[in-house]
DNA sequence: CATATGCGGTACTGGCGAGTTTCGGAAATG
DNA sequence: CATTTCCGAAACTCGCCAGTACCGCATATG
């Protein structure tokens, strides 16, 4: 720290705007081969760099992932834009955008890849959570809060544990089942799960 | 097949206890390591047999896991001594006992240790449905079924998607929170989740 | 222009693990 | 007892990959 500003900057500058793109390229390696059978090779070549450029900027492999993980979340559902429709199933569906469904299963995804490594480096449980769980909770929650709050649904109900339904059978579809998240499913799990857990019914046409 | 007694059979024979042994000895060290983690040595070490002696049985490390994960479906919920309360809560309630917990841990770690291998072997998808998450499906949807036609539930219910959710919140629990799925956790989603999404309630004392 | 560092690319090193072979001994056949 | 196949154990081959070193060039300082 004390030597920052002291140390004379000599020679060509490290070019930032790279340390964006091999991020990207890690997670989309980590997505497509899992950790184990990623290379830093393919990521290199994935970002166009050279593999001395990857360890001049990471010190080695796990810590290059942790990096891409903790820097997930940036691409996220901006919570000032959320949708506000008056009833709870309303706020549920049009969060199923197809957008939303894209950027989740890349998620889940990278997530599966993750799983061989979440043993290994406890600290990246809790990344992987801040980065894809929690953002989908933290969503859920407030929507069923608004909903107590407005006298839609009882006040009693498991908040905590019914913001958590949602994302937990997606990722079990996509890590175990290997089938696809899509509007169908989402749908099915909001009108056969959570509005019935919240005493609700789902519209006749449906 | 035309050969087999033909053949005539000189020399030691094959200790065919020791096939399971080493079955076993490989869901082991899967559990503990994963797939990418364990090597044969392990394995052998484990199972206190020799390399060759394994690799004498199955070809590769594919086909000897593939192998572990088909014949783990044996030590199963005895589908005959199922309980029958006579209410939805207690048959679910009856079926968290210590060892279905111990045994349900055991296999999602070892589903743990197979996430990474399944998108290169699709064919290990349904193994490991058949033999980890399609028992607790059933018996779920038995229940359900029960309750159903006891009219202690309505009929219109979700039965599939309801029978899938307790298994799927306790593989997120234990493949991405890394935490234990222990009695308390299992009675918070049957009196938060599956309950309340059939119109039940929870006795207050819980 | 001299120096120092970053860049993409390639060659190299070292360790690890899948799969094979070998060895001394044990069990089965004839 | 000779032969054959199994056993556990250990040594071996071979390919892959993390991490390093180097090349020729680009870009920055003074």
């Amino acid at each position: 720290m004390t030597q920052l500003d002291a140390a004379p900057k000599l020679g060509r500058k490290r070019d930032l705007t790279r340390d964006p793109e091999i991020l990207d390229a890690t997670l989309e390696v980590l997505a497509e081969t899992g950790y184990d059978g990623m290379t830093i090779d393919m990521v290199a070549a994935r970002a166009k760099a050279g593999k001395a450029t990857v360890y001049r900027r990471w010190a080695s492999k796990s810590e290059l992932v942790i990096d891409a993980v903790a820097c997930m979340k940036t691409a996220d559902i901006d919570f000032d834009a959320l949708p506000d429709t008056g009833t709870l199933r309303g706020d549920l569906v049009a969060m199923v955008k197809p957008h939303t469904i894209e950027d989740g299963t890349r998620k889940l995804q990278v997530m599966a890849g993750l799983v061989s490594m979440l043993s290994k480096h406890p600290e990246l449980v809790d990344s992987v959570r801040e980065a894809v769980t929690a953002p989908r909770v933290r969503v859920n929650r407030m929507f069923l809060q608004r909903a107590i709050d407005r006298g839609e649904i009882p006040a009693d109900i498991d908040v905590d544990l019914l913001s958590q339904v949602g994302g937990a059978m997606a990722t079990h579809r996509t890590l175990i089942l290997r089938k696809p998240v899509d509007r169908a499913f989402i749908i099915s799990i909001i009108d056969g799960v959570i509005l019935p857990a919240c005493g609700l019914r789902a519209p006749a046409t449906a």
